[in-house]
DNA sequence: CCTTGACCTAAAGTTAGGTTGAGATCGTAG
DNA sequence: CTACGATCTCAACCTAACTTTAGGTCAAGG
């Protein structure tokens, strides 16, 4: 436990603060998402800013991204010195912008969902749900015929 | 391709019909959400309902469900007989719950972050991202201090 | 000085959801 | 009968996000 008036903090007390396991912190530094100074043991010295930092990535991930995607959100926060409300504030926003996103296309499958129950169509020709695009963007293998499409022979 | 006439169909032609992989086919099997028979000569016969259980599987996947989850779903349908548009709806009524979950889950998320921009709590004491409950089920390591809790020494 | 606990590195292991490769067999067209 | 593509099994490999293990070092208390 170091006192408030030491600048630099172990890993073990960010890990204790933050509740992220040691091997973890040591795991986001090798991904770049924390950069550690060293004392001249070649011990871990971290910021005391960086507990906000390491709370960003647990919140970031509860949303659902990915660890490279938190590491282009950190990358916008200023180097040399301590983030402030507007610059948290700032990659909040962007970060909100993902979400909604998210939101929204699952709320249009579930919106087809529903149309599927309702019209039983999850066992007929036109089910809704049959979506190429996303199929094709993702892997590029071609067409994938979904739930009852082409189903004339099933 | 079997003639209208077959009642069962090979690896390779429902993977050509749901653009899903050989490979993940096979995966599919070793993982109980498909039952193939075998032929005289070890070869798996599939039923042409399979191409169905098949969609059903991808378009689950898409909502995020796990292998597993999804394997939930399937047992639910009946054993001896090809299932029905009621059997199909039964189990996506089932399904529609968890997505609703999600997307609820989701929007709170949302609107906390919301209320972190606004009022830049992301900086401050009482950020209502601080979630114990969640950490504490999901991985029993005890209380995460999320994005500012506890900042006083910061 | 000695012990003990926190810390170090590098490499291997873990789970999910598959893919890839090797080597052998099946099945069908010519 | 012979080819040749489709299938077969089994084992190894892949990514993400970490954890575990092994073997060794640092730092603080007594």
């Amino acid at each position: 436990m170091p006192s408030i008036v030491e600048k630099t903090i172990s890993i073990g007390y960010l890990s204790e603060r933050t509740g992220v396991a040691v091997s973890a912190l040591r795991y986001y530094e090798s991904q770049n998402l924390l950069f550690p100074e060293r004392n001249s043991g070649g011990q871990r010295r971290f910021l005391r800013a960086d507990i906000r930092r390491v709370s960003f990535i647990l919140i970031a991930q509860q949303f659902g991204f990915s660890i490279a995607q938190i590491k282009e959100q950190l990358d916008r926060l200023p180097q040399g010195r301590t983030p402030t409300k507007r610059d948290w504030a700032k990659i909040s926003t962007g970060f909100k912008r993902h979400l909604d996103a998210k939101i929204t296309a699952l709320q249009a499958m579930r919106d087809k969902l529903d149309g599927c129950i309702g019209c039983g169509c999850l066992s007929l020709k036109s089910c809704t749900l049959y979506n190429p695009q996303d199929k094709a963007a993702t892997k590029g293998t071609g067409p994938r015929y979904l739930m009852g499409d082409r189903s004339q022979d099933i």
